[in-house]
DNA sequence: AAGACGGGGGC
DNA sequence: GCCCCAGTCTT
């Protein structure tokens, strides 16, 4: 063996039949998905990035669209970036769309469309980390390469005893090493799949479903009655949340006034209604800094409902008093009046998308 | 090594 | 309401 450590946590541990029970159990118990019908690395990929940070169920309506959408990696490096954005509208973390989006591009453009089967040139596209890449090349290509996501540290920090923290960022080391020696050679897919599988379905965060593991006599935490103790993880902080205003300002055609967002940091590139931080501006200023911020006169009607989400928005309608309509040239270059229709081909943020409810 | 980055779900 | 979840990029 290569790395001592891994030798040294794996000492004693039957590999083998490890490896059997796991993948049997994986063949006859995984559930049907859309990117599991066949091998397509181009699947895989975007079901890969789709996963990450969001469930199961929350992805497979999402997955089956964007496939209508953009069936191939051709198709996708075709589309505009806004497009993608679209298909993304409500999934979050949304430079994930924008690296997927940039690193097809790479493919189209420099590997003739197919997806890298090697661990440089995977590894090296946009989005693609350690764990996106090791799924790709397990699950798409059958190359043995550890996939080390949440469900795999929980699982095989009970099954091995593993106590280091994995909050910690040096922990994924340890649990790719012992996997290179783990995994099963004849079907490094299964057995990279089974191990999220079994984090997904039996072992759970809480209260794990050990009395139906299928590895349940492999597993030296449940032999020790610690399951519940692992895996070992220093609690995250807590972010805070600012609150803002959403302004509902409509032209006398009744069209409203969207801005599009910074191509940098939160909700990158999607469109929202203008905002502002809460405690900035009362009432009576409002029309003062819309006044300043896009250079027209508001008359403040009245304060809507309020929408508690990241933005706990209150919305406040209000309408214009000068003319100005969605041809004028009175706001600036990243905001414009678009009819209430038309607003369904902009990406929103979801508390947007609720707003959109009110009007 | 730590923080930013969404949205959904449990309680 | 508050806490938890957990891949990649950025700083």
């Amino acid at each position: 063996m290569k790395n001592k450590q891994a030798a040294n946590i794996l000492e004693g541990f039957h590999t083998a039949a490890f490896q059997k029970d796991l993948i049997h159990w994986f063949k006859a118990e995984q559930r049907i998905l859309p990117w599991r019908k066949d091998q397509d690395p181009y699947k895989v990929w975007v079901s890969e990035i789709m996963l990450q940070q969001t469930k199961v169920d929350t992805v497979i309506p999402y997955f089956n669209h964007f496939m209508e959408q953009f069936p191939t990696p051709q198709a996708l490096a075709d589309a505009e970036e806004q497009k993608v954005l679209k298909a993304w509208e409500g999934l979050g973390y949304y430079s994930r769309a924008r690296n997927l989006h940039s690193a097809v591009k790479e493919v189209v453009e420099h590997y003739d469309g197919i997806v890298p089967d090697n661990e440089k040139e995977l590894g090296a596209l946009k989005g693609v980390g350690p764990y996106t890449r090791g799924a790709i090349l397990s699950i798409a290509y059958d190359t043995p390469s550890p996939a080390v996501d949440g469900n795999v540290m929980r699982v095989l920090s009970r099954v091995l005893m593993i106590e280091e923290d994995i909050g910690k960022p040096a922990a994924r080391k340890i649990f790719e090493a012992v996997i290179r020696e783990l995994i099963s050679k004849e079907d490094p897919s299964s057995f990279n799949q089974g191990l999220m599988e079994l984090g997904a379905l039996v072992c759970t965060p809480k209260s794990p479903s050990c009395l139906l593991c299928p590895v349940q006599e492999h597993c030296r935490a449940f032999e020790e009655g610690k399951e519940q103790e692992l895996p070992i993880k220093t609690s995250n902080k807590k972010q805070k949340t600012i609150p803002y205003v959403a302004l509902l300002i409509r032209n006398e055609d009744g069209e409203v006034l969207i801005q599009k967002r910074p191509d940098k940091g939160l909700l990158a590139n999607l469109w929202e209604f203008p905002m502002i931080p809460l405690q900035e501006v009362n009432r009576e200023q409002v029309t003062e800094w819309i006044k300043a911020q896009y250079g027209i006169e508001i008359e403040l009607r009245a304060s809507l409902d309020h929408i508690k989400h990241t933005f706990s928005h209150i919305i406040w309608d209000m309408e214009v008093q000068e003319a100005c309509t969605s041809s004028d040239a009175c706001i600036n270059d990243a905001a414009y009046f678009v009819t209430k229709e038309a607003l369904d081909d902009y990406p929103f943020p979801v508390s947007h998308q609720k707003i959109l409810k009110h009007m």
